[in-house]
DNA sequence: AAGCGCCTCAACCGCGAAATG
DNA sequence: GCATTTCGCGGTTGAGGCGCT
């Protein structure tokens, strides 16, 4: 036989999570670490489903997401990411460890993807290219890149936390909000996670431990492969040859500044092998550049833009 | 102020992959 | 190798907020 059944599917709550629920939920986790969903609704006495759990703790709750605005880095790297990977959330939230699959195809579906359509169909009519042998459009994303700075710019981060407070009546969501601040902020009391870099038998990976959720955390970059020890969610050889990541991903990734928080995803966490001499491809160099929005004109009009 | 429609995003659903005995 | 179950991902939904009339 299989695994132990799952959770009791009669008299499973459904619809949104109260704090009440949120804390249990991040006590246990503080306590067991998060996996094993299958055992937390019993453990809790949680009247969720493991998958609920398991989402709660993963796109919400879970230290190191950071809510809000985007940043026009943030929204480049998606563009470009959803262009070569396609509608690969999990594997473009690799490289924004930060957001969460869910926020980054949220944003692509309310945002971006109109952004991109309005832009495909009106003002930016003139700066679109059709490949003359696929007959695919394709967009030449710098000056949506630059337009969008400029939209950021005018809605700072201050606006957005104001307005959220403003908000707060539905008081909900900044509870929730809480509850992740005082876990980053427990993470920042602890000590540093441990984090530091090896190379074993020729495999890299980094590690952070973290004191404090009960058993110390092993939190470890995983190797980007999936089965038989293949980049499953790498579509093509071309993208496996690209997307190889480089050592830089520890202090180069999609925001500096906060290189406490990395990968805690685990589940997420890329881990590379063969660094001795990684190639750092162009679009690595761009998508992990600050410049993004300087690339050069020509490579990125090769990039078709899928909805 | 009320009604309506649009927008956002947290959460759910279904499916395929992985894990387990 | 097979059957069964969990896990993780991507698509979709719907409640609530917001703006317009």
């Amino acid at each position: 036989m299989g695994r132990p059944p799952c959770c009791d599917k009669v008299g499973i709550k459904k619809g949104p999570w109260t704090p009440e629920e949120d804390i249990i939920l991040v006590s246990y986790i503080q306590e067991h670490g998060p996996g094993n969903w299958r055992a937390v609704p019993t453990n809790t006495g949680l009247s969720r489903c493991s998958k609920s759990c398991r989402l709660r703790w993963t796109n919400y709750l879970r230290p190191g997401i950071k809510r809000g605005n985007f940043t026009s880095h943030e929204e480049g790297m998606i563009i470009h990411l959803q262009a070569l990977l396609g509608n690969k959330w999990a594997a473009i939230a690799t490289y924004l460890p930060q957001r969460t699959d869910n926020d980054i195809k949220n944003y692509w579906n309310t945002h971006l993807k109109k952004k991109l359509m309005k832009f495909q169909t009106g003002m930016g009519h003139s700066q679109m290219l059709y490949d003359s042998t696929a007959n695919h459009p394709q967009f030449s994303l710098e000056s949506c890149v630059d337009q969008r700075r400029m939209d950021r710019n005018t809605i700072s981060n201050q606006q957005y936390f104001s307005s959220n407070e403003k908000n707060s009546g539905l008081a909900y969501a900044s509870s929730a909000d809480n509850i992740s601040k005082l876990l980053q902020e427990w993470m920042r009391s602890s000590p540093q996670p441990n984090q530091h870099t090896s190379h074993n038998d020729g495999k890299f990976q980094t590690e952070a431990s973290f004191q404090g959720f009960g058993e110390p955390m092993q939190i470890k970059h995983h190797e980007y492969q999936g089965k038989n020890g293949t980049h499953d969610d790498i579509p093509s050889d071309e993208l496996e040859r690209n997307l190889s990541m480089s050592d830089h991903l520890d202090c180069d990734s999609s925001e500096k500044g906060d290189e406490n928080i990395g990968f805690l995803d685990h589940q997420k966490a890329p881990k590379f092998e063969n660094f001795d001499h990684p190639p750092l491809s162009f679009l690595e160099n761009w998508l992990f550049d600050e410049g993004v929005s300087s690339v050069d004109q020509e490579v990125m009009d090769q990039i078709p833009i899928m909805f």
